[in-house]
DNA sequence: ACAATAAATGAGAATAAGTCTCATTTTTTT
DNA sequence: AAAAAAATGAGACTTATTCTCATTTATTGT
């Protein structure tokens, strides 16, 4: 069960610990990216909260963990196991529900297209993009009523 | 000089006073977004702390600013006055400048395109988004030597 | 223009997210 | 299994932002 986590730990030289694999199991609970309050929650008292905190400081240097910041000022944070996995994020601002949503490839070449433009343009390096979507959903999701 | 500043307190039916316009122009001094330090340095005592946090506070809640969390994780905040000045942005990770970056038409066209889908897909209603890029400026900007 | 009323401000206290310190525990190395 | 290195927990500390409330400034009605 653990076992993915600890893959994760040794693949990038970082030694095992148990608040690691707890981070790490709480992060895979989800899907979407979550807050780390959410991520408090899950864990209960069994990580220290300096703990929390540099555990997930070491989960980004080893680029397996993504943190941003919501449009309602929380920060957020989410897995990024796979390269593949590229995704842009749908925000509603009734709930603060963070979906992962996937563009078409037509779209990310046409992106790709425009970026190197831009990378001429500015005389900039551009090494990652976002496509951010702000919203309200229509219907109940799982925290609107 | 602070014409337009009173301009669009009046036009919202804000009303006119001395911090909301020297915190106005402080904003429309530069053209791409500035931190809240850059503001205060820029305002140095004439405008209160909380104050200004109150102003920019009202200036959000007219939709005439725009308030957005950097990669390393700064507020920062810019003029947004025209509806038609939608604009995307850049970041640089070494001197943390950000740049306002316009985006085609033909990609802003299939943006759209690709919004609908998205809205559809998962019952949102969509009113705004935003490309965000992220690089480094590969000679110097204004604050890389 | 002038009171009266309502709203905004300044100064600093309060809050909260995130960081830091250091003695103890856990993990890794040999 | 012992020694060395690294990570943890607990709570103090920092810093950005919000809040409070007495005073000042703006607006309104006459």
């Amino acid at each position: 069960m653990s076992e993915s986590s600890r893959k994760i730990l040794s693949d990038n030289n970082v030694s095992i610990t148990n608040p690691r694999i707890l981070v790490l199991e709480a992060l895979m609970e989800s899907q979407n990216p979550q807050t780390i309050d959410d991520l408090q929650n899950k864990l209960g008292n069994k990580v220290a909260k300096s703990t929390l905190y540099r555990v997930l400081g070491d989960l980004k240097k080893i680029n397996v963990l993504h943190e941003f910041t919501s449009p309602d000022n929380t920060t957020v944070v989410e897995l990024l196991l796979h390269d593949s996995d590229h995704h842009h994020h749908l925000f509603c601002s009734d709930c603060g529900e963070i979906i992962d949503v996937g563009l078409s490839n037509e779209f990310e070449q046409l992106l790709s297209a425009e970026i190197k433009k831009i990378e001429r343009k500015f005389n900039f390096q551009i090494n990652d993009h976002r496509v951010e979507m702000f919203g309200t959903c229509t219907d109940q999701c799982s925290n609107c009523k």
